[in-house]
DNA sequence: CGCTACTTTGATAGTGCTCAACCGGTGTGG
DNA sequence: CCACACCGGTTGAGCACTATCAAAGTAGCG
């Protein structure tokens, strides 16, 4: 209950907001849906730091949809070696096992203090499903960049690509401000995502700040020219409007 | 018609045998599906090297199940540094999109001389649905391992690993023999796929063979202690029979 | 035989890592 | 109210791993 009432306190805002936010943004939902989404939230429930969500290896229980807070995929080699794989944003759906594996392949751990409820099923063909659909192709646009990013780009691109990431993906859920937005992470956990020394990542941050690329000052990140950033390392961004939305006769 | 002739040729294989033998590995099959898959291979066709499938932001067709052959989904910077992302071996399937997302997330190229054919489509419960799932899931756990390979693993872990998770996706298609399979890729692609540079490649693939842990000649690859060199590096296999099978007749 | 594609080798530079210490804010207990 | 501990961010020195550039060696193929 730290920074997370900043956004809680508001006053209209109930805590699945920004969810139903970035749901709505990836297609349009109607009343049924947004009720479904409404009476989940109901069930939220708060799970501290560190809080496992899933576990490799064990079997996967009801999807979850992130309301509030950060969460990840994440693997620990034997001598200690992390990597985060992938994020969960609220709006996100941790789970979502669109094959029928009852086997979590990752685990999944919270990074902030988080708000999570049960993922409403949605009614096949409904908007909710679509909505679902295209998060699905989007969790893995985002971890086919993950590769690209590990792979091929060094450390600076990679901490320009990585924030790009998160202010589009927040901006989705209407988490971001004039270009800025909250960024929960520490430089330590930076490093795992970006298969950085945390020494490194906070040198490589330094520089972008003396180079007038970003602010970041207590938990929250300002880009001064996204585009241009974006431009310079030529960062590929999944279009979600890429899916015509044709909305009389669809799937 | 290169190297695959040394599998096409022996006799009553057929050019789906190494697919049909990877799927059954999944699940067993039975005789319709089993039929199904033959006749899909009728309509195999064979395509060149550097033959796109796939390409980034263009309308998914159908799926198509590899033959023979392997393919990449790669992704190209505007700089010309490249990356490939994941790999498409016998019996697994192109354009697998669980999700309903017409549009390509990536390119995906041939990087050998391929035969393909149409995934025939699975009857809903049937045993080939239940194999098409699992290599949706396992093409997932690639995909993460791939990016904790790139994350944290050095140089030499990463050609151990890489050739521990070819090996094993191999002999699922029973395209293993005696711990030695072919590897077509040229140590630039692999250099594409690991990170790296292609002189640091062949440098680190030298050191393994000093050490004694791999034979590599003319595109055929041994590893001398799978498990030895498995274990030293961490390395996670994801488990093909998490998936409860009935024990008692298997291929 | 000469091409082309791939592998190998050498020398040198640079990016990112390791180790170690210090700084500043925050929460806790005396 | 201050001492202390703790966590995360910051800094420095030195080193290791990997990249870069350039060239030579090798094998298949027309």
């Amino acid at each position: 209950m730290t920074f997370s009432t900043a956004i809680a306190a508001s006053t209209p805002e109930s805590v699945a907001t920004a969810a139903i936010r970035r749901l709505s943004a990836l297609t349009p939902l109607a009343q049924p849906d947004l009720a479904m989404l409404a009476r989940a939230a109901d069930d939220a429930r708060t799970y501290p730091v560190r809080h496992s969500f899933l576990t490799l290896g064990r079997p996967v229980a009801e999807p979850l949809l992130v309301l509030q807070g950060w969460a990840a995929r994440v693997r620990v080699l034997p001598d200690g070696r992390r990597q985060f794989m992938s994020f969960y944003l609220p709006g996100e759906v941790i789970g979502a096992t669109h094959h029928a594996m009852p086997i979590a392949s990752a685990t999944v751990v919270a990074l902030t203090e988080c708000v999570v409820c049960p993922a409403p099923a949605a009614a096949p063909g409904s908007a909710l499903a679509q909505a679902y659909a295209i998060g699905a192709a989007l969790d893995e646009a985002y971890l086919l960049g993950h590769v690209v990013q590990l792979g091929r780009l060094n450390a600076q691109e990679r901490i320009g690509d990585f924030l790009l990431e998160i202010y589009e993906r927040l901006s989705l859920a209407g988490l971001t401000v004039g270009g800025s937005f909250e960024m929960p992470l520490t430089q330590e956990m930076l490093a795992d995502a970006l298969g950085l020394t945390p020494v490194h990542v906070n040198r490589m941050i330094q520089q972008a700040r003396r180079d007038g690329e970003l602010m970041w000052k207590s938990g929250r990140v300002l880009l001064r020219d996204p585009e241009r950033t974006a431009r310079t390392i030529g960062r590929f961004s999944p279009q979600v409007t890429a899916v015509p939305i044709v909305p009389d006769s669809d799937a």
